[in-house]
DNA sequence: TATTTTTGATTGACTGATCAATCAATAAAA
DNA sequence: TTTTATTGATTGATCAGTCAATCAAAAATA
């Protein structure tokens, strides 16, 4: 069996085959013998390429972001105007495959997993980072900088926020629907806030 | 020792001590000795009254949506005005006792747990849908009952992902700013909403 | 009141199952 | 022959759940 060059092929696998599996499961409280099974593999193997089923974890979650990334730079390119910037990285949010049940019960696993380990923790602030920074780029030309910080804030924590309750599957919250709600919640924010005296809040 | 009627008081020692252990962890991976401990009484008491750790784990769910039940009810009875009703269930929802970083944890586990048990699924639903009708309480007098559901559900959505935020400790996320933001959006929605014509969603 | 019986409270020790991780062995390129 | 790929078998640790035994209050009885 042993053609040459499998590690990459059997990584990839491997890490396909445990976010499959996590996200199935819901949990990261898969068996390594499961994922393994799913990738046509040994356990044994897999802990020959990633020493530890943390670490199989991790690679999981830095290739799930790698992704968005790569899903949010050639949306935010295909964009023309500010307003049409936000709008790419809400859509981005959204996509189909992001939004699939699965990868949604893995990203929760993920949370929770970041209760106990640092560089868990350390992955999904940069998520966060990255989410934030994306709105604001768009936001940032339509009003000021403060006001955009805050509309981002916002539009981040409400678009996680559908993620937990699609998590929930409790019927009712189609893609569009999702994506309406934040566009609702930008544009009266841009709304309301131009009109008025652009006031900061009191923190 | 054996004081008679100590099965109340090893039950509720023994779910409050189920919350710390898994707050402060962030998983359910904790195990009945750590709770049992906690509580100050040994493994096999705390099987005895639950029967099993699953039992324990919805017994610690259910007291913490009562908890907040109670406190959304009394809190609504303070409240004069619709809008002020509204403001109420905003501010309960991150009142210090259930913002607090490990219940905060807790919550987080529990929907991860979500995913793997009908039981809790079902409870957390039930949460979801009482704040929701919480929201509507107070936003359907103000504006249509299409508008009011639509957001409610804004609104619900972005309370839960600020907790989701607020589980990963990246500093910037006072009780004051989440409170601030859903009011601004409420704010923003009620305002733009209303001076236009109220359409419906097309789901 | 004194003694016996019953019953709730409580635990240490044990069991069976599960799993991550290791390792020695095998097979097939190079 | 050296290196890479691969696995079955094994180990060591961890845990949920069970059980038989103990202890002391309370109730019944003498």
């Amino acid at each position: 069996m042993p053609k040459l060059g499998m590690e990459p092929v059997r990584r990839k696998a491997l890490v396909e085959a445990a976010l499959r599996t996590i996200g199935s499961q819901g949990s990261l409280d898969v068996t390594m013998s499961e994922i393994a099974r799913e990738a046509g593999v040994s356990a044994a193997l897999a802990h020959h390429y990633f020493g530890s089923k943390q670490q199989l974890l991790i690679a999981t979650i830095r290739t799930l972001l790698r992704q968005l990334r790569a899903d949010a730079v050639s949306a935010l390119a295909r964009a023309a105007t500010p307003r049409e910037r936000v709008s790419s990285v809400i859509r981005v949010s959204f996509d189909a495959d992001q939004f699939a049940p699965d990868v949604v019960a893995a990203w929760l696993a993920f949370y929770s997993e970041a209760q106990r380990s640092e560089e868990v923790r350390h992955l999904l602030v940069l998520y966060a980072r990255r989410l934030q920074s994306n709105l604001l780029s768009g936001l940032t030309p339509l009003c000021g900088r403060a006001e955009a910080q805050h509309i981002a804030e916002g539009a981040a924590a409400l678009i996680d926020g559908l993620y937990i309750r699609r998590s929930l599957r409790t019927a009712t919250l189609s893609i569009d629907t999702s994506v309406t709600l934040v566009e609702d919640y930008v544009s009266g924010q841009l709304n309301t806030r131009n009109t008025r005296s652009p006031s900061g809040d009191r923190t």
